[in-house]
DNA sequence: TGGATTTGACCGAG
DNA sequence: CTCGGTCAAATCCA
């Protein structure tokens, strides 16, 4: 049994400074002439990295004695896992969830515009939820073979609040339109005073906004930084369509105020038809927002003890 | 009339 | 065997 625990650390030990490495490089693609596909590749690394570490930490925490790498059936990007024998079987797509937050009208036919089509292709009642799933396909799936779906599911806890699933990235000539804007661009744009960084109160919590406003989007990456933290994010699909807003926020709660970090996106569009992207990072999703937190042990605000997770 | 949605049937992983 | 995901025929709608 302690050898398992030792190998649980080390493999989580490894994962991280995996992933740590990863982001040093990807911050060396930040050159304008370095290639997108070599970034998107990076990144694609480091999301992996951190998927795993987090399954490690949550098997540890919600799960029995299995391996680790058993609940890895319903996160992303498997790859490596596969490389190591396991899990063949199944062909399973990059996966990432988000979830979206919406009041005034249209509850009910909640149709979340984040500047892809979808074809519904099927509805479900899921076991143990109050509100069946529904699951979209892009529509531009027969024409340019894009595999990319996603499934939207009404939050049990709160109806206010939808569970959006995307599977799979766009192949489609409408992911393609992107626009991207290079770091350089986009330093530009925070110098020309696009980027405001603003220290609010919401709720209780003091809450570091990043109000950018929409010229700055879409994006790709975008990189900014506070006094006590960094972070980019990156507008990799589904989310790229600031089109009908008016401002974006970024939040980046104090870590030092926080036992686990969380961003908040709140879309305005305007006072009456407000929507709200919570972006949460958990264990079995995989953001399409990277952190880019600065994984020195030299910053205690930064420094988890994941000891914890090992008793 | 063609594209989108609905919904019961089917498939396959676990 | 169960249940989540997908298929495809029927239906809807602009």
């Amino acid at each position: 049994m302690e050898k398992v625990k030792d190998w649980d650390k080390k493999t989580l030990i490894t994962e991280l400074t995996q992933g740590k490495e990863f982001v040093n490089k990807l911050k060396n693609q930040f050159d304008p002439l370095a290639s997108p596909e070599k970034c998107d590749l990076l990144l694609e690394k480091i999301l992996s990295s951190l998927d795993k570490s987090l399954s490690i930490l949550n098997w540890k925490v919600f799960n029995g004695t299995k391996d680790p790498f058993s609940c890895c059936s319903t996160i992303s990007d498997l790859g490596s896992l596969r490389d190591q024998g396991q899990n063949k079987k199944r062909k399973i797509l990059q996966k990432w969830s988000k979830q979206v937050r919406i009041s005034g009208t249209g509850l009910e036919s909640f149709n979340h515009d984040d500047g892809y089509s979808w074809r519904k292709y099927g509805q479900k009642d899921i076991l143990g939820t109050n509100h069946p799933r529904a699951y979209y396909r892009c529509t531009h799936r027969n024409t340019q073979s894009c595999l990319a779906t996603k499934q939207v599911q009404k939050s049990d806890e709160d109806p206010l609040v939808f569970e959006v699933t995307y599977k799979g990235r766009h192949s489609c000539k409408a992911s393609q339109s992107s626009i991207f804007i290079s770091y350089e661009d986009q330093k530009a744009n925070c110098n020309k005073n696009q980027c405001q960084l603003k220290k609010q109160k919401v709720g209780n919590q003091k809450v570091e906004k990043l109000n950018i406003k929409e010229k700055a989007f879409p994006f790709t990456p975008l990189k900014c930084e506070s006094q006590n933290a960094q972070f980019f994010a990156n507008s990799i699909e589904p989310f790229t369509s600031p089109i009908e807003s008016e401002s974006m926020y970024l939040s980046l709660l104090p870590t030092q105020e926080e036992e686990e970090f969380e961003m908040d996106m709140i879309l305005q569009s305007s006072e009456s038809d407000r929507t709200e992207f919570i972006w949460t990072p958990t264990s079995v999703n995989n953001s399409p927002f990277c952190a880019d937190w600065d994984l020195s042990v030299d910053d205690p605000s930064l420094m988890v003890d994941i000891s914890e997770y090992f008793t």
